[in-house]
DNA sequence: ATAGCTGCAAATGCTTTGCAAGGCC
DNA sequence: GGCCTTGCAAAGCATTTGCAGCTAT
């Protein structure tokens, strides 16, 4: 819309590729949403949160279309899905295999590094089921 | 109301017994609720279908009053608070220390038995906070 | 009597959907 | 041009709340 997208119009050749990748068009705005996540370290955002902040940077998207696209990267495999509220949902751009810290205050994930988990006696799935993930939270809270 | 209250006119001084402990007044709504609750093995509930249940044992309460209950039963200690399902909210009976399987298929929860989970590499909490909580779910579906 | 509860209906808050207009290939 | 996308507004759900009437103590 506007010709000022302050740090929109960066070299966004990452998230292009990706859409190209997964099969979603380009359109602006899936390419400001994506730059918005991806450019940038691991990022831990609600419908909400990302909204705001594409209105904030210039990038005019409905709150439907963030809605949307986020469920369409997530179907990807570019976004993850984190419950962990059941009031609002979280989406991570970290994709690989790794935990959270949930500041319950604040209501704001943090990753937690890969590996320094370990968990041992996990049960075997109950007959007829199969895995498909393993979630652990860690809710903390301030201790003021 | 009614004086048909099949399996709710069972003994329920457990029930009543908790509620006193908790400083809850044993009103008819809690008194049904409670027993449905807890005069049994451990139970996960929503709110929804704890109100359906209770209607076809004849217990009329109104939803409103099973949100409100739940909440308070969780506060007082009775009940703990499930989050795998940002759609709804789950409560369950058993407040020990333990993990869930979650299939999500069903929609179901099934508790995994205490001390069969360790886990050990858990980071240290947040500068500032103190651990609240640790969750662990363990998704599963169906491998038909 | 009175403080606490309940129930209804309305309000809320997040999320989804229907559909016409617009944009990518 | 045709099909995929977007945006708006309306609809949908689960959950919460306001308030008048009821109830345990």
């Amino acid at each position: 819309m506007e010709e000022n997208m302050d740090q929109l119009d960066r070299p966004y050749s990452q998230t292009l590729a990706r859409l190209r990748d997964v099969g979603l068009r380009p359109t602006r705005q899936r390419l400001a949403l994506g730059r918005l996540l991806f450019d940038g370290g691991d990022r831990h955002v609600t419908a909400e949160s990302l909204h705001e902040q594409a209105m904030g940077a210039g990038a005019s998207v409905s709150l439907a279309t963030v809605y949307n696209t986020l469920h369409q990267f997530t179907e990807a495999g570019l976004l993850r899905e984190v419950v962990v509220d059941s009031a609002r949902t979280y989406f991570d751009t970290n994709v690989s295999d790794h935990h959270h810290f949930f500041h319950e205050d604040q209501g704001a994930l943090e990753d937690i590094v890969s590996g320094a988990i370990e968990v041992s006696g996990l049960p075997q799935a109950p007959e007829g089921t199969n895995v498909s993930r393993v979630d652990i939270v860690i809710r903390v809270r301030s201790d003021k």
